[in-house]
DNA sequence: CGGGTGCTTGATCTCTATCAACTGGTGTGG
DNA sequence: CCACACCAGTTGATAGAGATCAAGCACCCG
């Protein structure tokens, strides 16, 4: 199999969390799909569509947005190269978001129904992807979490780990530090941080010596004292297996 | 089938966002299990626990929260009757938040399993459950932008008119009104807001007429100006199957 | 060079948190 | 039956975090 270079990323991300037989591979790396293009701050999917197709990150930076009636918005996740951005859309005929770069991005579409198909003759894909959904969820529980109960220095640093980790997990970390290809105004968005807020928060944390920043790079001083301090723990994001449950063999009949 | 009660009322809330063939519908019903009572105010599940069953309410109210390293609270969900609670702990060897009672409460403990072992041999079960989970992650979502965006009054009333959509689809909304049986020290963890801030918050909403409360019955006055106000549209919940998608014929062999 | 975008700054305002006290209801035990 | 404790809810005063408003700056690019 050449290899499509979307599917391989993804394998790769859901063979982390526990590895799959090569028949399953095999099945995943043969989805077909289309890939597309976008400039930087690009909508991918608007809100309130009909999606028919799931979308692999390529390459680029992708968020989702909420835009509510006041016309604030929130970002709810970020996506980075190798996730899988809309899995949700499976099953649902709306988007209940916006899907946006941020970045020049390539993607790759593929339609619902190769997926579901696979769901339906394998069940360790089903199982693989279900899982994806969960790791999905709990990431949104510690985003209500960080939203809800943390003040404004403390809530970015923890944004800042998790991104940290997210792009170590995916080969991104160099020198212990990494591109953050976004605005101010995005991070504001996921934070639920005002712009000017946000801002001066974030020089305060650089004056303190947290992190320091040279145009999108973002360099974390001291992770474990960051850590320590903002209450950050990666095992939310799952990114290996050690706190995934094993496969057990199915009841025989 | 006699019918276990936690199990019919869980069986009817997958069914009303898609039915079910007979036998799928019998698979479900006959998962064994056993059941726990729980006072009010009762630790379910503790944090970082190793769950090996999944839970059902069959009644009273339950949430789940987690506990962050200053010691604060944030509630991520709320579960009525007829929920799935810990449908999540399925893959992950850890907890990440604690599972706790506000009222008496009856459940249904199922061990994973069991679960697991349906969804290998059944893939529409396998596909509602993982249904199930994704509008677990909707409502998620939701309440991020809730709290990252919205000001005390109207986030309230957001939550107010989620749960009270929630009450109804259960049958437990009478006279336009629902029991709320939490504290406002829990609601104001659920929504990020300090108790006293809440309170106040919450006689500014009864004054301007939005709604009542005796006791702590809650009946919401024009539900449908509040779901303006607020933005609120409640189809991220899913409580029907009409922004479901419908199941499509896997592509045959 | 002009204009756009993203970042920064200062001033002001206002929500929301915090602190502290008090009420009313409920329940328990002497 | 009363005294007491306890809990949920309420209130007022104060402080502080964060939002909003309004400019200004720097960089990039056509």
């Amino acid at each position: 199999m050449s290899g499509n270079r979307a599917l391989v990323q993804y394998l790769a991300k859901l063979e982390r969390r526990g590895a799959l037989e090569p028949d399953d591979r095999e099945a995943i790396l043969g989805l077909p799909g289309v890939h597309r293009e976008y400039g930087p701050n690009d909508i991918i999917i608007p809100q309130n569509a009909d999606a028919t197709h799931c979308i692999l990150v390529e390459s680029g930076f992708v968020s989702r947005v909420k835009t509510l009636e006041s016309g604030s918005r929130q970002i709810v996740a970020f996506h980075l190269p190798g996730d899988a951005v809309d899995l949700q859309s499976i099953m649902f005929v709306d988007t209940d978001h916006t899907i946006q770069t941020h970045t020049p991005a390539r993607t790759y579409w593929i339609p619902h129904r190769d997926i579901l198909d696979l769901t339906v003759r394998r069940p360790a894909i089903a199982r693989s992807l279900w899982l994806d959904t969960l790791i999905d969820a709990s990431i949104f529980r510690d985003w209500t979490a960080n939203v809800g109960q943390r003040r404004a220095q403390a809530r970015i640093a923890h944004l800042m780990l998790e991104l940290g980790e997210r792009f170590r997990a995916i080969g991104m970390v160099r020198d212990d530090s990494f591109e953050l290809p976004i605005t101010q105004v995005a991070l504001a968005e996921a934070l639920g941080l005002s712009l000017v807020h946000l801002n001066k928060s974030l020089q305060a944390l650089r004056h303190e010596g947290y992190f320091r920043a040279s145009g999108r790079r973002v360099s974390l001083k001291d992770v474990d004292k960051i850590a320590k301090a903002t209450g950050f723990d990666p095992s939310y994001l799952h990114l290996d297996s050690s706190l995934i449950k094993g496969v057990e063999e199915p009841i025989p009949a």
